[in-house]
DNA sequence: ATTATTGCAAACTATTTGCAAGTGA
DNA sequence: TCACTTGCAAATAGTTTGCAATAAT
């Protein structure tokens, strides 16, 4: 199972870095390997509270902090402004098809830096940022 | 000069849209004309505050959202989560390519929707963001 | 004259930091 | 043990809101 692995790799990720392995922790990689989307601060510390009660805004931050430093997770701003994090898929470049309802977030492999287009100004590229925002189907058939 | 229109034409949409013209107004219609690219509220209200030392941040916010819902302004939020607006270019589709250390911000017309590609999951699509980081040619031989 | 707009202050949200107590290696 | 991590509380940054005074129409 592939979701078993994301845990493990975070996990081992961690221990690589010279991070401790708490509970908070553990879970936070638990919580990333069950949800394939985005999740805000505030999900997280809702899902982790559970568990957790004791648990504390500033450590759910601290720990999504730097795994996304890490590369393990990646950060995102929706256009509203809102941070989410989410799971990373290091192993291959994609961009992202994300329902404006419910976030469900879809993965496709086009990539529009692939093509030869000609951009101005001789910048020295160093990243890009492609994203689709859409209606998914089940957020459609429920506005129905 | 379009630069002059820019002006007029935020100004003109105000008064259509049934806002009165004040001072503080005026002078925001300048401060996107003078300048091309992105202003964060507070690079707007430094600006005002040279001619209007006793202008509030609340005003300043409350006409940017105003003209960004008036679609004169248009809103975004950078890799980092910082809300920026610059003056829209209604006119025609676009995207930006930005430098990261200026901000520096150059359009280009290639629009990766017009390729045919293929998108999983029946999504209905609504929008898209593309834009290319990278840096500006004054910024990489300042670097050197 | 009437009503929108401003500036102030205060509220609010999201995020970060200092520090003593707790915990993993 | 010993340094890292946590939770608390407080600080900070960014943005929004209520309201009386002010200014545009």
């Amino acid at each position: 199972m592939s979701e078993h692995n994301l845990g493990h790799e975070m996990l081992a990720a961690m221990t690589k870095s010279g991070w401790r392995i708490t509970d908070q922790r553990r879970m936070l990689a638990q919580i990333f390997t069950d949800n394939a989307g985005y999740l805000s601060p505030k999900d997280v510390y809702d899902q982790m509270s559970m568990k957790y009660p004791s648990v504390s805004f500033d450590t759910v931050y601290r720990n999504l902090r730097m795994l996304s430093e890490m590369g393990v997770l990646e950060q995102f701003y929706f256009m509203d402004g809102g941070l989410k994090f989410k799971g990373s898929c290091v192993d291959h470049h994609h961009h992202h098809l994300i329902c404006v309802n419910c976030e469900k977030t879809l993965t496709f492999e086009y990539c529009p830096m692939e093509q030869q287009m000609e951009l101005p100004g001789r910048y020295k590229i160093l990243n890009h940022r492609f994203e689709v925002y859409g209606i998914c189907e089940e957020c459609q058939e429920i506005a129905t």
